[in-house]
DNA sequence: ATTTGTGCAAATCGTTTGCATCTGA
DNA sequence: TCAGATGCAAACGATTTGCACAAAT
């Protein structure tokens, strides 16, 4: 049972976020964004998208799919993560947290980011700066 | 300091290690074992090591460096690591480490596993235990 | 009117597979 | 001999690109 919709934004609230973030809000913007963000959090592949949209009598093409996903990406509404190299999955949950990646499904599940704590870091190489931490605990099921 | 080279394992060696593992020493294997593990801790993809066979006039092919390399993996020889969705790089350092990743380049580089403490992990979720965890620090370079 | 976004199909890229042919033990 | 290994080329799956057309401001 997937969690229910007490969401459903409302199509200006979606359009004024777009807005907000610098992004004109198109049709399929618009669509793409309630489907993703309608629901709580997720990890949403390309195709998975695509599927649910055309699913939801929404016209769009996997082109666009990949461009949206990336744009959001970009203004930080979604966050990219990616392991072993089967594809990427989009993050609903943009904060800063860690994975459960199961193994034998190739499934991702967040972890709190307060249920991890990293005690000592190496100091970055120098001339560089930590953009971020990931950790993925990887585990056979 | 990376480990110098008073490499050069003999072919012997070589050939008696890969006996251990089960796998037979065919010229190939012995040939890219050899490359792999004369010099120091490398990451490398199975192309750079298909090159880099070519350029030493070892005839490969790389359907063979692909079955070569999982083949390793799979005997705890080397270890996989992905980030992004960068295809997939082949760590010769295959005890437990993390890495940084240098976001520009897409180059990792290997950070000693006591520089990283992780002071406290969430019990893995029932029915599974923990494979392994692996820390990414991202740089941004 | 301009600028920006979209769709489609073809093109890439890394990786895998099928299968006929070799090779090591 | 013969299971196991290799090479080649075709097949693949995810993602990107080029370009003509459509939509947003």
């Amino acid at each position: 049972m997937t969690k229910q919709k007490s969401n459903t934004l409302s199509d200006s609230e979606v359009q004024q976020r777009l807005r907000a973030i610098g992004l004109r809000p198109t049709r399929q913007r618009l669509a793409l964004a309630t489907l993703l963000f309608a629901q709580g959090d997720r990890h949403v592949s390309a195709d998975d998208l695509f599927k649910e949209a055309r699913a939801n009598g929404i016209a769009v093409s996997l082109a666009t799919i990949y461009n949206t996903l990336h744009e959001f990406t970009a203004k930080g509404l979604l966050r990219a993560v990616s392991v072993d190299s089967l594809g990427t999955y989009f993050d609903t949950n943009a904060s800063d947290h860690h994975h459960f990646f199961f193994e034998r499904s190739g499934h991702l599940q967040d972890i709190p980011k307060n249920n991890v704590h990293i005690s000592s870091l190496p100091q970055a190489p120098k001339g560089t700066k930590v953009s971020r931490v990931d950790v993925v605990i990887r585990l056979k099921d």
